[in-house]
DNA sequence: ACCTTAAAGCCAATATCTTTGCTCTTTGCT
DNA sequence: AGCAAAGAGCAAAGATATTGGCTTTAAGGT
């Protein structure tokens, strides 16, 4: 669940920073998909974490913060899209899976977070950054088979774009066929394009 | 900009009530641009609005509602997507006008705030709603000129969704060229598709 | 012109969040 | 084991946001 090791360079990071780090974050997870992200205070994560709010104070500085961390923590967290054999099926099973992730009350309230952390590109960055690198993995590994994969920012235009749209404003369905019929309509529309890179 | 007709039934919406709805508003849209949606509070809206903050909290009762009303109020303000004599020629001038209308700094803090109106499915029911009837309109145009256009589903997915994508995730580019361009592949990939619906 | 009353304004009371200075605990090191 | 210091807890002060009762304004109808 990424736990720690990007808040700040812990020059103490043992039992207790961690415990409370991670009461913390379960209990700001909690609340989020309970009330919704508008209706978060410190002292009311603090209370349902059995922690200090004046420690979430001095850690996180307020609550916009406090829930940035939480949200792009969990969304750099999902796993590497499997191998499986060929371009398409990497592609459909990484959707998938990507869509799932997202599509959770957890999933969708970071990706909302995330999103409104205006004043922070650094947070969006580094979540989009995940998806690339995922795409990238993808296309390397269709490329030592000799395929010719679509450039990086089709996919994030025709699959990555679609799905966080759809999850973003609650539009149904959202399940695996939905993925999957994404995938396909970027490799019948691209079948064999092999510029560089997207973007 | 859509001032008012929709907060409530409006037993009394002449001159003094409308000219607070009208600051009140201008005041929010100010402050969103300036600090971001999350260092807004009701008093200070007040203030800039030269109004008293009870006279908000009656109105509208909390920040967010507050938020999402006049975001709302941006994202359903734009205007018909003009006729330009061939399917393609409107749906690039759409796409583009689309693409100018949600870059701005007002209209992309209120697709965060829309997408952030978690409880608020309508909210965003309504706003995605605009968009299905721009496409519809386009497409009942099309039609008439015996041309035939994809399906909205597909306009969604290739057009509305990258370009919400990439102004919510702060992506550059967000210009003219790159409406253009999702627009062109769409037409490419589906050349001729006349299913009824999409979605 | 005059009434009625919805809605705005005012102000005081209350609740809530945030900061600050301090003490206490316990980690990481020797 | 023992030490220095990072970081947690505590409590009181300070700042802000929110609510409620009441008065005042002025819109919409007669």
């Amino acid at each position: 669940m990424a736990t720690s090791e990007q808040q700040q360079t812990a020059s103490r990071p043992g039992g207790r920073s961690a415990r409370v780090l991670a009461a913390v974050e379960q209990a700001a997870t909690e609340l989020i998909c309970e009330r919704g992200p508008e209706q978060i205070s410190i002292p009311a994560v603090a209370a349902r974490a059995g922690v200090n709010p004046t420690s979430i104070y001095r850690r996180w500085g307020d609550v916009h913060q406090l829930l940035t961390w939480v949200a792009e923590s969990r969304l750099t967290s999902d796993s590497l899209p499997p191998d499986t054999g060929s371009l398409r099926g990497d592609l459909r099973r990484w959707a998938q899976l990507l869509l799932e992730h997202i599509s959770t009350p957890e999933g969708s309230a970071s990706l909302r977070t995330v999103v409104n952390a205006v004043g922070d590109g650094e947070v969006r960055d580094r979540c989009l950054r995940r998806r690339v690198d995922q795409i990238d993995l993808i296309r390397a590994r269709a490329r030592a088979r000799g395929e010719k994969p679509p450039a990086t920012g089709k996919v994030m235009d025709q699959v990555v774009a679609p799905l966080h749209f759809r999850v973003l404003f609650g539009i149904e369905p959202t399940d695996a066929a939905c993925a999957r019929a994404l995938v396909d309509g970027l490799l019948a529309a691209a079948p064999a394009v092999d510029s560089g890179q997207g973007e």
